[in-house]
RNA sequence: GGAGAGAUGGCCGAGCGGUCUAAGGCGCACGCCUGGAAAGCGUGUAUACGUGAAUAGCGUAUCGCGGGUUCGAAUCCCGCUCUCUCCGCCA
């Protein structure tokens, strides 16, 4: 969410970097919302006013012991119009939030202008993507190859894009997960952190998903008791969402800040919007696993510790000696809640491509104000945090990874030298006989 | 699933229709005192919004959340959420 204070003061400028994403801000809207909300909210409080002068002159006299029936009937004349204006305001208030809600954040200047993937901006790469005397094979074939990648049985047991895995691939999987966790709890300082799969919607609510996406969310009703709507619970799309409310509605001690925290855990899309992407293979799945990297921080270092999160998240792609590339999201490419986006792309050579497999965000306040997740400034005042979020990295991509870039000659997979220690030694994955 | 208790400021805790502008304590900040410190004494110590040049005043809201009664609600009534205790069930 955007600071309403901002866009009282200089709400064209803030369009005018909106319209980059593209989104229009309806300006007109706005300003008629705040308008009549000021007129309101002035009217209402004078009642208010009124009508507290009225109760304490009331009890003053009463104490007193002298008549209070004359005031008594003065009282409550102002009653009725306060009812409708109080009520008047509350919805006002609620679309006003319910516009704020809607709108993106605002674009960092350092973000490249532009509007599509075709527009974002190289910033570096590291590795040599390997040659292959036959052309390389893909993740789905080299799995097939070893026998230990089923998609067919996922289909039988629950549908569309979800994935199988047996036998040292799966042990593989969670080596690279275990791997993960590793480097970022003991080199990088990261705590490890675990949390609830299933949160409520105020939860999605602090980090962005709801109001505007809950297609792309699993939702998982749940039977009212009596009288009471029980509320309905969401799958995560991502640990980002309970890491990061975790400081929803805490003031954190300036001391306290930065706080790292580094947290496995299963992810669900619907990704409505996606289907005939990726169909083959395990790239876009409903259920896939994430290491994820969460920072809360302090306003004024937010932009140095993007870059540093994005670091600790290359780090394991140059520990497995994967090939890769970062760049800087364009304005037109980056997510609903970012205000600058950096993506990891590994090297597969099964799609001879660089392929997402991590993104590094600083949302600023956008997802604090949402979440009133604050600290306790210099001057002792409570102050809307920074929050960055990236993963370090996806799991079943990373996975993926390792097979197309490990793959052998002979049908089989060569363990990454770093993930040896995590496999009971096993150097490479034979081909199924 | 059943029975009961509770939710008040940074923390503890009183208040159970009107001077609540929330007692008292702890903590914290500043000042006095002191060679320095402790103790003691004094003063201050929430957030959001509105109106202001203002981190000044003034106004409004907030005692878990929502609704109701009333001229007036922390206080009374109804609903919900959460926490704790006991029983049952369970990993």
């Amino acid at each position: 969410m955007l600071d309403p204070q901002l866009l009282r003061s200089d709400i064209e400028s803030v369009a005018r970097r909106l319209a980059t994403r593209p989104f229009t801000l309806d300006t007109g809207a706005f300003q008629a919302i705040e308008q009549e909300r000021k007129q309101v909210q002035g009217r209402t409080q004078e009642l208010q006013a009124a009508r507290n002068q009225f109760a304490k002159r009331i009890g003053q006299a009463k104490a007193k012991g002298e008549d209070v029936s004359a005031l008594m009937a003065k009282a409550g004349r102002g009653n009725e119009e306060l009812a409708t204006l109080e009520k008047r305001l509350e919805s006002i208030q609620t679309g006003l939030q319910d516009f704020l809600l809607g709108v993106p954040n605002v674009p960092h200047e350092s973000v490249p202008v532009g509007a599509s993937p075709a527009d974002n901006v190289e910033v570096r790469r590291a590795g040599t993507p390997r040659r292959f005397d036959a052309p390389a094979r893909d993740h789905v074939d080299i799995g097939a190859a070893i026998g230990m990648l089923e998609f067919d049985t996922a289909v039988k047991i629950s549908g569309a894009r979800f994935a199988l895995m047996k036998g040292p691939l799966a042990r593989l999987h969670r080596a690279i997960a275990q791997f993960m966790l590793d480097v970022h709890t003991a080199e990088h300082g990261y705590t490890e952190v675990y949390v609830p799969y299933l949160v409520n919607a105020a939860s999605m609510r602090g980090t962005g998903q709801l109001p505007k996406f809950e297609a792309d969310l699993f939702a998982v009703p749940r039977e009212a008791g009596e009288g009471n709507a029980a509320e309905k619970l969401y799958l995560i799309p991502t640990a980002e969402v309970p890491v990061t409310n975790i400081v929803r509605e805490e003031i954190v001690p300036l001391e306290r800040l930065p706080l790292k925290f580094v947290c496995h855990s299963p992810c669900f899309r619907s990704e409505a919007g996606s289907y005939g992407k990726d169909t083959r293979g395990m790239i876009r799945q409903h259920q896939f696993d994430k290491v994820e990297l969460v920072q809360i921080c302090h306003p004024q270092r937010s932009y140095e510790a993007l870059e540093q999160l994005t670091g600790h998240a290359e780090t394991i792609l140059k520990r497995l000696e994967l090939p890769y590339r970062v760049v800087t999201l364009c304005t037109g490419d980056m997510g609903f809640s970012a205000a600058k986006t950096y993506d990891l792309e590994v090297w597969l050579p099964g799609q001879s491509a660089y392929r997402e497999i991590s993104s590094c965000s600083n949302f600023e306040t956008f997802q604090a104000r949402r979440m009133q997740a604050r600290f306790r400034n210099e001057k002792g005042k409570p102050e809307l945090v920074h929050t960055l979020n990236g993963s370090g990295l996806a799991v079943g991509r990373t996975l993926v990874a390792v097979m197309e870039n490990y793959q052998r000659s002979d049908g089989g997979v060569d363990v990454p030298p770093a993930l040896r220690p995590y496999m009971g030694g096993v150097e490479f994955i034979a081909p199924a006989r």
